[in-house]
DNA sequence: TTGTAAGCGTTATCAA
DNA sequence: TTGATAACGCTTACAA
């Protein structure tokens, strides 16, 4: 067990050539000799232990079983579940994943993929949030999570926060509100420009107009804080949607300082559906996206694309569901 | 940019042979060429956008720039930050992280290894809970995280759980508890072993003997929560160590449900300091571990023994912090 | 200081 | 059906 056994000498015990073994050891190519032969040379492979090595054959065929997946920060909880379900679909095919955290920063992305490129990786699943273009060739299979191009020739999966952004509308109008606001996420995400737009084309279908738009510097507790001070000391809404469930907390602490309470004077909602907002006071009404799903099925779609590269790339939606919890009420007219 | 460029394409542009490209290109070997042609060679290596072929280099020199991690699961919030941080350490090296998740189960940690095993990782960092001994030759440079083996040759990062354990019985005793019971982690982990026995002769140092324990089949709140009313349906402790925030939430909702209040009735107390333990009602008493330190360690620690691998190997002891909120009050007694 | 050449382990092509 | 051979891109003695 010192140096680990080599094809060659799989194939000396055998007593085959080691091109034979190759092509016996390779499930593409096993019918390509006899059974007999076949079998000797898999039960040598597995008295000496033997384990391709990766190396040659990536050099060789040009390509690996490894699957780069690139993140803004694997400690915003959205991003977990995702990649779990990514790993989970790509273990199932014998696939691994290399894991890369780009802090949505343009040069450490740049270096990231630099360096994974030379890792003859078979693909890459990028969630990562900004709107720039892609830094790949058409040659480099890629699936885009909650994200996509403005050109429409890269596979993607994405929740469907628009339809998740209209039942939170909904909702609201339905429980009287009409005096609605929305804490918009970053706009230079995609994630944060759809929803704005959604909320925006939610409200006009019920004839409504938002009462205030404030712009959250991100995604975080701390922008919503601020976010939600400067928007309440311009309008009054009786209902504010923030862009997420951080950017929601951060509203729920700048309302408590403002000696406002939520439900009975501002409904909130959030998007995402975390761990734990259903635990706030009050529990938070929002959206839940299937994060694991969305992972699982965005590494199903790139190993269907590294199978078939010249294949149509796949835009897949997935749907959302509403979490109606106790941050929401009527307007407090209604009570007054 | 079709096909990427290789050394051979550098060596041509700067009109010098592969091999002194090769020279140039490599940190350890570039004072072997005179600095006007190392510099040719860099500039025509950056005007090829090119990058090095990691399984020819891999190939030739029997290692990698690639890491195995493996986890449990990543969904478990105390994974993320130590993830990040391993990555952190491992990219200021020029290393990449190969993730994996196990779930705790013996054979698809196998496989994953065996997987991975292929791939000619430079090392490996194993966070995975149980306590079984370590499917890897002397050969192999690994640090394990929150877990040791029992043999002493392995190169390990914990936090110091047992001083924090300590830090939450000598809260509770000065608070004037008495009555103290635990529900204890899942016994074929570290992490649940080491805590029980700390718990155990944190009170032996104040004379006091645990007025109960009882083990939960997992980490996690259904389990806290079905623990809890089992020690609850034998003793009545005025304060309960559980064995991490995950218990201990399921603790706050089978105390909810027997109408007991915390901390009135009854103070309870966490490990970790998860994300929004601080939000909960009321707000939990803890133990901050330093996860992301943990990982960023974990990874330097590792590319030591990479660099040194016949070195004696580490076992470093992080410090943890005592987090005191809400959920830890003076023994219902005092008050009646 | 630079060039030459060999070889890492595998697989694809060609010939037998 | 099997064997021989070359090539993938890189690094490293060794030679110049």
């Amino acid at each position: 067990m010192d140096k680990p056994a080599t094809i060659k000498d799989v194939a000396d015990l055998a007593r085959v050539h080691a091109a034979t073994a190759s092509r016996a050891l390779n499930p593409q190519t096993r019918d390509k000799v006899s059974p007999r032969t076949a079998a000797r040379i898999v039960e040598a492979a597995r008295t000496l232990g033997y384990s391709p090595n990766s190396a040659a054959r990536s050099l060789r065929t040009r390509t690996s079983s490894v699957v780069g997946v690139v993140i803004p920060d694997l400690r915003n909880p959205v991003f977990p579940p995702i990649v779990r379900g990514v790993e989970d679909a790509l273990r199932e095919a014998g696939y691994l994943a290399l894991l890369g955290n780009t802090d949505g920063d343009a040069e450490r992305e740049r270096d990231l993929l630099a360096t994974m490129r030379g890792q003859q990786l078979a693909g890459f699943i990028l969630a990562t949030s900004k709107r720039d273009s892609l830094p790949f060739g058409p040659d480099v299979s890629v699936v885009l999570v909650n994200r996509r191009t403005d050109a429409g020739d890269v596979a993607s999966v994405v929740a469907d926060s628009r339809a998740g952004v209209h039942a939170l509308v909904n909702l609201l109008v339905e429980r009287g509100h009409s005096r609605i606001a929305h804490l918009a996420g970053p706009q230079d995400t995609s994630t944060g420009v759809e929803r704005h737009r959604a909320f925006l084309d939610g409200l006009a279908a019920h004839d409504l107009a938002p009462v205030g738009v404030e712009v959250c510097a991100a995604f975080s507790e701390q922008a919503g804080f601020e976010a939600t001070h400067k928007l309440l000391a311009a309008v009054r809404p009786t209902a504010i949607v923030a862009g997420n469930d951080m950017i929601a907390l951060g509203c729920y602490g700048a309302l408590a300082e403002l000696g406002l309470r939520c439900p009975e004077d501002v409904s909130v909602t959030g998007f995402n559906d975390m761990p734990f907002v259903d635990k706030q006071r009050p529990a938070l009404t929002t959206v839940r996206i299937p994060h694991y799903d969305i992972g699982y099925e965005a590494a199903r779609l790139l190993l269907e694309r590294i199978a078939a590269p010249a294949s149509p790339p796949k835009r897949v939606v997935l749907p959302v569901e509403l979490i109606v919890r106790g941050s929401v009420a009527g307007p407090a007219a209604d009570r007054a």
